[in-house]
DNA sequence: GAACAACTGTGTCCATCAGACACTGTGTAT
DNA sequence: ATACACAGTGTCTGATGGACACAGTTGTTC
């Protein structure tokens, strides 16, 4: 569980600034096989059951040889992650900075949705791959005719991308906050029980509504863009 | 790593419903000082410092005398959140869902600086505690004078705590996005060596603004509400 | 008061994990 | 031909979560 966390290590390895030995025995395999059985064991088994042992022996070798093209487990993580973010969307055929942003963000969650381990451990300050960094750049050209500073049309992005992140789960198939998962229903009989305590929570019986979660907070979001938006543009 | 993650047990734990023995020698401790020393072990070290043995060691007893109180890690984590969490805030006294809701964005915030490991593990369906449940309960009592359905009050109090959330590593101290961390430094270095294919976020140069990340996600989730609840708000 | 049953914390054991290191074998450059 | 750099393997360590048997303790029941 060290995790060596070197990210400048990260770096050379997903951009490609790793010297190339010329001596010796050819090696048996690439580090892109070693990142497209991690992700298929991460997809079919889930995250947790990433193991160095597991990913070896679904390549049909031993543990250790992985380490000769993976310092750690956090590089492991690493190429998982650029090999399975897909291409970044292509927004320039669509008009308006706002329905980029929404087919940015049906793009994102299209992408998480077939690796569901995804987004979870996207988050926070680590090194992009090239596939990766692809996406932020794809969502920052939905702003670029925007009167947005560059700093501002960044933190709109992370706002997008985290928003989606962050209902993804509750996004999956057709099922709700606070109705999915095994938790939901438990919390929702002790929140019966104690209705004197929390009386606005245990009211609230998770009405269905023409849109999901996931739609309402984007539809807010860009609401509040726009507002910031013609905010900024000179009427006239 | 198993950790059985019956939601059920978790609940009768948390709620106070575990039937209290009566024969038998009379335990040493009880489940809160267990969760108040992982607690500060966690706040100290990180929650990756956080293990049974540590814990235990920290009480000065056998790692096993732990699971006399606790069935497994889960419920460990499970108490620690319900630990940390402080009190809820009283948004009463505050005129307006819009300064009701950052005033409890501000708390939120506060809570989870004291305690940085929580909000990444109070993401996703989960059983809360009493006292942790009574954070949501005073979100929505800034949306209850709201044209807003049930659901969609909901909806809009995740919103911002997802937000919160998300931004939360961003905004500790005067550190900023795309600037924190040590990865951020050498990915800045990589955008700027492959200046041809990330244009856009290569000349990104994370202008300094008046505002930080949180508080321009903030603001515009706040424009978004509010344009949802003028519009549903008949005017005259 | 004695016997019993419930309960306590401890000690021992196991599987699994990431990773260090020594080793044998292989291919290339000299 | 020989030396060297590299490949994958086997073995070992320390930490993890957790199962289980055990001896000691305490309230309940006779």
């Amino acid at each position: 569980m060290a995790a060596n966390e070197d990210p400048k290590a990260v770096a050379e390895l997903l951009w490609g600034l790793r010297k190339a030995p010329s001596r010796g025995p050819r090696p048996a395999f690439d580090v892109t096989q070693i990142a497209d059985a991690a992700v298929k064991v991460a997809d079919a088994e889930g995250l947790e059951a990433v193991s160095m042992q597991r990913v070896a022996a679904e390549l049909g070798f031993t543990k250790m040889a992985l380490y000769r093209y993976v310092n750690d487990k956090a590089e492991l993580i690493a190429v998982m992650i650029e090999a399975a973010v897909g291409a970044a969307p292509d927004l320039s055929g669509i008009a308006g900075w706002r329905a980029k942003l929404e087919e940015y963000a049906r793009e994102l969650s299209a992408a998480w949705r077939h690796h569901p381990w995804l987004p979870s451990i996207t988050a926070g300050d680590r090194v992009m791959g090239p596939r990766e960094t692809a996406w932020p750049e794809s969502a920052l050209s939905a702003l670029a005719d925007t009167p947005l500073t560059e700093r501002e049309r960044l933190d709109a992005i992370m706002l997008v991308s985290n928003h989606i992140r962050a209902t993804h789960a509750a996004a999956i198939p057709g099922t709700q906050t606070w109705t999915s998962g095994e938790a939901a229903p438990i919390m929702r009989d002790l929140l019966l029980l104690n209705a004197d305590r929390f009386p606005l929570l245990a009211t609230t019986h998770a009405t269905p509504s023409a849109t999901t979660t996931q739609e309402f907070g984007l539809h807010a979001i860009l609401d509040g863009l726009e507002h910031a938006i013609t905010q900024r543009t000179p009427k006239g």
